[in-house]
DNA sequence: GCGTTTCTGCGTAGACCATACGCAGAGGCT
DNA sequence: AGCCTCTGCGTATGGTCTACGCAGAAACGC
């Protein structure tokens, strides 16, 4: 009963450190921390593409095949330099704040992690956070909504809902600022010449409201940021008008959410 | 002036169609189509990673260099399978239809495309959408919102609200999807174990929020259906709170969307 | 102190991969 | 008829991940 480790896989026991290393052989090398550090570092540097087994191994200064000591596959590790680089949550919510300013917190340090370390969002996401600072992020997210009165799924969707969103928006604004380092452009100049293309397209067919939106076009040049504070404050507002709803029709007993306060999606 | 399509970079020019086939060489033995169709025949049979330019080219019974003459680069060849497979959008917004049940049923859209096409998910977004069926996506979107009082930067946001978390709902499931047919479970049982993992990991550690998480653990085999539409219904509440404060106090001129209304995101 | 056992680093090799280059020949254009 | 362009594609280069097995290092049991 010490060891309750016995069913958790491989690749998550090594994330959390809880392989415990065997005394008889030679010692090793290496840490995988220092294996996965130097993942990190050459992503950094020059882009998710240029990890390769042999890329870290050459950069440690051992075999390519050494590495396969410490990580059971190159996914493994992936996921590993995702985790590591993605670090901590933001300063978790104060005794007396609440829960919307720790939310909206917690999505910005989403979005400044990705930017942080752009090359992660290339890492495609294989499954449910296990991982030890994704499960620190889960802590921090699901403190933000305590006592807010939402029932343990509905937390874990609106969770959901602002790292998705940050998520899309990091991937986006990264691809237009790497877009214009690679042409030598401005980022505006990129998402300008985007609407140009977009323009082009679908001049000949019937996009009747994406041509209402280019007549609009003089906020191209707009804050992004602002965009961004835009949506989350929509989902804050969604949350916050079911928080209150269950606040006034306390504890409704079993089931179903049926149509109680805010509405159902359709 | 008959032909702005100048500027356009060529994958963009391959998939609308705007390559004017020269007449003078011999015939192509194919269409960019078949190689499209090939790829995600392919894909949808043995999944992304058996989608190889060797394997595509075997597929249509000819060399693999071949396909360099409709293909720029494999990854031009991925962006085009994810066009092609997402499909057109679902029914348009109806003459005296709603923007709520509209972007609803965009938002359901999303995430059984990318259900029905469960490798999509793994082929990394780059950019704005700009091929022919993510535009007509993003027309019916945009019209979704048409006349709400939005303006257009808002309009943009609230749809990758939506389309951020039906990709991130649709990844999640479908993850657990995979996971369980891999090894003989049921998506149930899978989530479940992924329950019982993240209690492992955080039983010696100050995890309050998730303990919590887990103590109200009765409804670990809901519907999954009902938590997207928790979600979803967040999102649109947030939107309409917005638009209805916007037709209250209608049409600010110029700048900033100061404190009018639903509060801001901090 | 000496096997024995276990673990380490890693060399080799296999099975792929994307794609640059250039050539033979097909087939409209003049 | 001759030209010129474009097609399919054979060859080759320089990668990729990782299975396997071996030599030697280090701790344990006696």
């Amino acid at each position: 009963m010490d060891k309750p480790d016995v069913e958790l896989p491989e690749s998550v026991a090594l994330a959390w450190g809880l392989r415990d290393r065997p005394s008889r052989g030679p010692k090793r090398s290496l840490s995988l921390d220092q294996v996965v550090a130097a993942g990190i570092q050459i992503a950094q540097g020059e882009g998710l593409a240029a990890v390769s087994m042999s890329r870290v191994a050459s950069e440690l200064g051992v075999a390519t095949m050494s590495l396969y000591r410490y990580v059971p596959t190159k996914h493994d590790l992936l996921d590993l330099m995702v985790d590591t680089a993605y670090g901590p949550p933001p300063r978790p919510r104060g005794a007396d704040e609440g829960w919307r300013p720790a939310l909206a917190r917690w999505g910005e340090g989403n979005v400044a992690a990705l930017r942080r370390q752009p090359w992660m969002r290339h890492v495609p996401i294989s499954g449910p956070p296990i991982n030890p600072n994704q499960v620190r992020w889960l802590e921090y997210g699901l403190a933000a909504l305590r006592g807010t009165g939402l029932r343990a799924s509905e937390r874990i969707a609106a969770i959901m809902l602002v790292s998705g969103y940050a998520r899309s928006w990091a991937t986006l604004t990264v691809d237009i600022a790497e877009g214009a380092a690679r042409t030598g452009q401005t980022p505006e100049e990129v998402g300008l010449r985007y609407w140009q293309h977009l323009a082009t397209v679908t001049a000949p067919g019937p996009y009747p409201a994406i041509h209402e939106l280019l007549a609009e076009g003089d906020e191209y040049d707009d804050d992004t940021d602002l965009e961004w504070r835009f949506g989350l404050g929509r989902i804050l507002d969604g949350v916050a008008a079911m928080i209150e709803a269950r606040a006034a029709v306390p504890a409704r007993e079993a089931g179903r959410s049926g149509g109680d306060g805010p509405s159902d999606a359709g």
